[in-house]
DNA sequence: CTGAAAGCGCTTACAG
DNA sequence: CTGAAAGCGCTTACAG
């Protein structure tokens, strides 16, 4: 038996409108909170069916004027807030979202968005939300237009997307607006787009803190290197030009006077990467810090960690396995993140609670941006709750 | 009408022991997730009632061994995983979660923490699980003992034990034990307990990080100041010294080589604490940082406002409103921070997914030392999901 | 337009 | 020891 509501004093069939708002706690139990009002609550103090009340509340019309201002009045002085876990077991509604991101290996960036998304899946799932995940290669352009492709022919109630192809995703939003389906950005934002909400860092003053972090206390005439990866085709996401501009701003504001200079590396060539840095440092002994501003700092850690004259402070981003060890072995000055997780976690749980209770997020999300040093980097984990 | 299990062709009376585990997705429907199994589908595999699947589900007993037997047969092929959101509606069992804690004002570190809490208790209320809070005076223990005394005839599932006064905790952790209630710890563990998790941060690492900030690049000669705010009786949390001894030790290991000058202040005097540090900066002129262990550096950082001439660099702790401010008004350097939002929200979800779900969660939780400087204040919200 | 009824997957007395 | 049945609060055809 569940927690009797109505004292045996009081019939089932009470007189309509005449019920007590709250019926309390059953007599003699010391329950503290006020007994929730129910659906069937509503239909006695209106006087009509559950069926009826429902309709009103999903707006599902074929409810005469009068059983509606009934309700709604109502509805006006109780507090009514539907049980989900009952609704989500009565209700066989599936909701399916999609997250559009890129494919990856595991220990690269995208790995720990991905953990977010599982995670949140797991959560989802027991209110009826399902996720699919469509990836693309993130240096071609052409695997993320297959995918937008793709999920023209495909159902789904909502979508995350990662927006790193800037210039295609604003066209598929509009698309997305006409099939009345809500979406979600991550990794960068595009305000002009109607997304329902917008999950990830500033990328500008991300830029600044990486600044802070490798010029405090540096001889302002220290000169910088500026470590580039090229990959095949494009040079560089919106998110790096963004960092990159917040980076050379702050110098700007601080009265830097030393030098930058650009140097493009190779993700996998070592032997390539250490030949250009070798002349680099050659001709420029006077360089004292490098930065970069995607997750590859590695790589310029790799060729440092060989060359310990050079004591160079190095700055970087994201909490990437080769990027941990390298700033637990002291060759990384600093590393700078953004939850990747909580992108991906978060991204999922807001669609599901605007599919499933209607709930709106708030719409642009800046997360924390995380300072990690060989002190703190142990206790880096968990940002997920 | 919910999703049919069965095809028109299998009957719902089939063979005990013969059905297929994963009947998978209904004919026509484009479904990828396999159908969960059920307890009917169980019962029915196992040729006997749902009733009796569920005590042996629930080690209630009175089952006899044959049917134990087939049922455990059943449970070992099939991964049942049982519909918490049916057994929450369907039970009408209610926990009661008590959460000991400090008092506090608007603005104060505890009140970090109650936010957690009350988000914890927002979500935990569809799970039957309500919170109760019971308050101390931190400064007074015997206010603490008031709260234990009062818990001695409260009834209760669950406790979230903040272990300020730890000489007391434990004791009382023993009581709990007898009385077979499960506890957490939050702010800082005592291992030697029972405990069920612990959230927190490692205080000893916690000094080593606002160590590294406060010394890099300093010259290694200059001295420090370490003020202690002096609360009517005791001196100082077994947090507090875990700091300091953690922050002594970075300095050793670093071949610091200044003095460090204690300096006591009191909360509400802003006259008296500036006779002191006035004379203690007239003595030694070598002092070029300071620190607090607790989260009162705004006091210092009010002082060192008024006195720009003095160019100390100030760490602290805890991002509570005046330091948040003293930092983005660039008087404090660097704050290190413990999460108390995400302390108080998992201590109660823990226990809430333990009581519910008989889910065991990790026993040490250290959570992030996060570091926040003038230029990543700004985004340091939002750090429960 | 409306209400009665069945069902979601589980729990809980209760009769045997 | 066991099964049939009622119930949790909601949704959803369906008959009127």
């Amino acid at each position: 038996m569940n927690r009797n509501r109505y004292s045996p004093l009081s019939a089932p069939g009470d007189t309509p409108g005449n019920v007590p708002e709250n019926s309390g706690a059953q007599s003699g139990a010391q329950s503290d909170a006020p007994m929730p009002v129910r659906l069937v609550d509503i239909a006695r103090m209106a006087g009509v069916s559950v069926g009826t009340v429902d309709r009103v509340i999903h707006n599902r019309g074929k409810v005469s004027a009068a059983n509606l201002a009934r309700i709604n009045a109502v509805l006006q002085r109780v507090d009514y807030r539907p049980n989900l876990i009952a609704r989500t077991l009565a209700s066989g509604r599936q909701y399916v979202v999609a997250v559009v991101m890129p494919r990856f290996a595991a220990g690269e960036y995208w790995a720990d968005f991905e953990a977010g998304v599982a995670r949140a899946e797991t959560e989802a799932r027991r209110y009826n939300v399902t996720v699919r995940r469509f990836s693309f290669d993130q240096y071609d352009l052409s695997s993320f237009e297959e995918v937008l492709g793709a999920l023209r022919d495909e159902p789904f109630d909502g979508a995350v997307l990662a927006t790193l192809f800037a210039e295609r995703v604003v066209p598929f939003t509009a698309e997305l607006d006409a099939r009345g389906i809500p979406y979600v950005f991550v990794d960068s934002d595009l305000p002009a787009c109607n997304r329902l909400a917008y999950f990830g860092t500033s990328s500008f003053d991300a830029g600044a803190v990486a600044a802070r972090l490798l010029c405090e206390r540096l001889d302002p005439d220290a000169d910088l290197v500026v470590g580039k990866i090229i990959h095949r085709g494009e040079g560089g996401s919106n998110q790096c030009r963004e960092r990159e501009r917040g980076f050379r701003d702050y110098l700007r504001r601080h009265d830097f006077r030393g030098e930058l200079y650009d140097v493009s590396l190779r993700l996998d060539d070592a032997a390539y990467n250490a030949r250009c840095l070798d002349a680099l440092f050659d001709r420029h002994p006077t360089v004292a810090g490098a930065v970069t501003f995607n997750s590859t700092c590695h790589i310029l850690a790799g060729y440092l960690a060989a060359r310990p004259a050079h004591r160079v402070r190095l700055v970087g981003y994201d909490v990437i396995d080769r990027n941990r060890r390298m700033l637990a072995d002291g060759v990384v000055t600093a590393l700078v993140a953004q939850r990747p997780e909580v992108q991906g976690y978060r991204g999922v749980m807001s669609l599901c609670g605007w599919l499933v209770e209607g709930r709106r997020p708030e719409a642009v999300n800046n997360l924390p941006l995380d300072i990690l040093l060989k002190e703190n980097i142990p206790y880096y984990t968990n940002n997920i709750i």
